[in-house]
DNA sequence: CATGAATGAGTCTTCATTCAT
DNA sequence: AATGAATGAAGACTCATTCAT
């Protein structure tokens, strides 16, 4: 009877939940999306989920988190580079990348049905600072190197930065076609028109 | 021959409630909204309610449908005005008008949660064409005028002008603090800059 | 302002109504025929109907309460006659004709599902008694004439003749295609080789 | 690997449902039924139910199959018996022995109700497709042998045999008192003289 | 660890009936 | 008398979650 805890296929057969969660509350919403129907497209059994996440809510959580932790880990990567403005240009596009998968548009918005529940909140809430908080040093920067404009806060410069990006999310979820891929030099574009000095 | 009709009286009504369904979707988002919420709130029997919509998801589609009629309206309402570049401006100051409903960015997310429903879908395609369509012509005519940039489609820049307005209305529901009002000058700057030239 | 009561008028509508619900019941059952139902088909208002009848159960009471009294006007036209076997099936025979109505099968299924009800059961007892009282005398007078056979108590001579009808009727409600017309003769033939001696 | 499936166990317990379906059906009839007071009978949860059965109408529907399937093997059973005349009489004998279950009459009555819908017309006429096609080879033999009249098609006496069948049935759903018991010799006496040549 | 049968609280919706006009 | 808007009790069904195996 080993014992076996590996915590690596358990991580993995966690991270299976996730990625079939994702599929299902981005194609059906939250509300409508039935634990059955995740355990289904993870191939395990309704038990097995219980047993990695103590409830349907918290695999939503998981994914908001793994959101923030990527936003994480890219603005640690770009760490010590000089050209900020660049930078925000590149988190930009980063952006636009990540939509590449299909699913992202759905997900945001069925995130929309559970923004009330405090723990939503709260994750959301460490999500948008997490952007926000990469963000700022390199506008402040370039702020500094008159790169961008200075009549603004930086703090409402990165505001409206991700307005935009949010906005050519909420697009791409829209029922008017919308074609991230060929919009995204445009996203660029509007984001450096709005920081232009 | 009681005529018992009135109109006025049942329209009034039907007001009434799609007004306290606006409240509680909202507040708790659609799935999570009861139809026993929304009589409470309306002040209603639970029967009256499915005697003015056959459904909980008709009174979300009548929202929705006001809100294109008022768009439809409000664009009704500038014809005959030469300023383009001014009506457009004036376009974005009415959306950020309307927030001063605190209900609505509530309610746009609560949209998002049922996305997926064909009538819904069907109801979106339309606000976001009246949108499209309103706007077209202004920009078309500022372009003509040269006050609008001419190296993008009108079409897109469309898409883009109410992109922008999204993710003004995208900030409102998220969780960091924005203040709508004293972002509306920036709105309409931001949305100056994606136009010039 | 003539406080017309009009017995007349008064009788006819309520004819009117429960010629409507026969149709909606035999059409759709007892449960799920709707008050509303009845009053589309009738032509009047739902309150209206709750004038005539006071509650939904009535008006199947009151055409349980036309057939049993038609049932005994029959009978009461017979009297007098003294071809006892005639009269018998001259009987069969009329309640083949009454088949001529094609919601008759449908209504007789749909009093089963509320037979359980009691005053429903009393109702059926009433016209269960009809039957058999009409029918007793003239079988009886038969075996006395020897025509009708006497090794059964006449009693149950009465019962299963009108099992028999009752078969017979079923059939027509049935769903293998059965044409009442077409059997009628057959139906004779076999209440004949019961009775036979 | 806990391989929980257990088809026997199952079974049971669909069958345990079936039974208290059968009970209620036919001491309240379909629509006063709720499936609340099946599960009540069935002494399980309302959830399990739903585990077992799509909707409240499947469980009639099984109950139906059930008989359907009854008839099927029963006729099975007769296979290679040579006496034509016997098996019919056995057939109605069989019949009058279901019977002996007091609820069957409630439960024909009970079908009256939903008789309407598709898929429970389609079952019952699975079920009188069974008892005809079950009849009609002996009764054919029967015919052949000189046993049974010729003067009759052979699918309309079958008609008839189950139209009796039927009456006798129904007598024992109706008001006035009747002892199937009792009758059965009269069921089969008169079942002989409507096939006598 | 993994499973899926069992559970019952919670919802939407229907419809007979009432009553002010 | 006639109407139909309003009502709310009642019921079918869903689904997150538990737990014995």
């Amino acid at each position: 009877m080993p014992r076996t805890v590996d915590p690596a296929r358990h991580e993995a057969r966690r991270l299976v939940i996730v990625d079939a969660a994702l599929t299902c509350f981005a194609a059906q919403g939250y509300a409508r999306t039935t634990t059955a129907a995740i355990c289904r497209q993870a191939g395990i059994g309704s038990g097995t989920f219980f047993h990695y996440f103590p409830a349907k809510l918290d695999v939503l959580l998981a994914i908001l988190e793994l959101g923030t932790d990527e936003t994480v880990a890219w603005f640690e990567a770009q760490r010590g580079r000089t050209d900020a403005g660049r930078v925000v240009a590149d988190f930009v596009d980063h952006t636009a990348d990540n939509l590449a998968d299909p699913r992202l548009p759905g997900f945001v918005r069925a995130v929309g049905a559970v923004m009330g529940t405090p723990s939503v909140a709260v994750a959301l809430r460490r999500d948008e600072d997490a952007q926000h908080d990469g963000l700022f040093p390199w506008l402040a920067a370039g702020c500094a190197a008159g790169e961008v404009r200075d009549d603004i806060a930086v703090d409402r410069l990165c505001t409206w930065v991700l307005a935009i990006v949010d906005g050519f999310i909420g697009r791409a979820a829209g029922e008017r076609p919308f074609d991230p891929a060929a919009e995204r030099d445009m996203l660029v574009d509007t984001v450096a028109r709005l920081l232009r000095p």
